[in-house]
DNA sequence: TTATGATATACGCATATGCGTATATAGAGA
DNA sequence: TCTCTATATACGCATATGCGTATATCATAA
């Protein structure tokens, strides 16, 4: 149950459920998600922290980026995330952010 | 999205969460709760305030009490508790409150 | 092995949260 | 209408949380 609880309150937060909803998308890294959500680095990285912490993404590394997707091999996050994307299809925020996910390109965005 | 975050941010307190599992058995007023799950009067009726405020659960008068009982109208709602129900469906404390709530009557509790 | 760049952490601050204790409210029943 | 009692709120306190800014880390690619 304390795992349950911890999962419930990592998405119980804006910044990080816009994350999550984003990444339900796409699997992405840090820098990608710093720049489509128009969000500072720092923000990101600690979000995801958090949100790695309670289990709710799992990491990937590829090349010099390490992906963050989400743990869907956990059935709770699974639903959770599941029922807040069906929410997410009305919110004009979730959307455009997904939009931006999908076209984001790593490459482009980090050579800056 | 709002919305959902209250929500979220309603079942994510580890005595909110013990409430709602348990009124996802049997709605019940607070004098039930309070005494099934051994917690101070008021701490009840402010966790259920904080609930109700969220949309997780909706009251009804029966005489002198008022039931709480889960929302389910609300779709996040009821897929949110029916996705915690099946991890508490494992979890000691969630199965003894439950267990106490069933049995528990506020004729013989209210009356002391 | 070194430099570069992607990601992570530290620190400080303002705000939010949860609970215990005491007290208020409001509706049912007489 | 008045009383009783189930439920709600107020207040104070300790703790937790989220973010901006600055800086550290560390794996990769050269």
């Amino acid at each position: 149950m304390d795992e349950t609880i911890r999962i419930l309150k990592a998405l119980s937060d804006p910044t990080r459920l816009r994350i999550v909803l984003a990444l339900s998308a796409k699997p992405c890294c840090v820098c990608e998600l710093s720049s489509a959500l128009e969000l500072p680095q720092p923000t990101v990285s600690r979000c995801l922290r958090i949100l790695r912490d309670a289990g709710v993404v799992v990491t990937t590394r590829f090349g010099r980026w390490i992906d963050y997707g989400i743990n869907r091999d956990n059935e709770f996050v699974a639903s959770a995330v599941e029922a807040a994307a069906k929410v997410a299809k009305k919110d004009a925020t979730s959307l455009a952010d997904k939009k931006r996910i999908r076209t984001a390109d790593r490459e482009t965005i980090c050579a800056k």
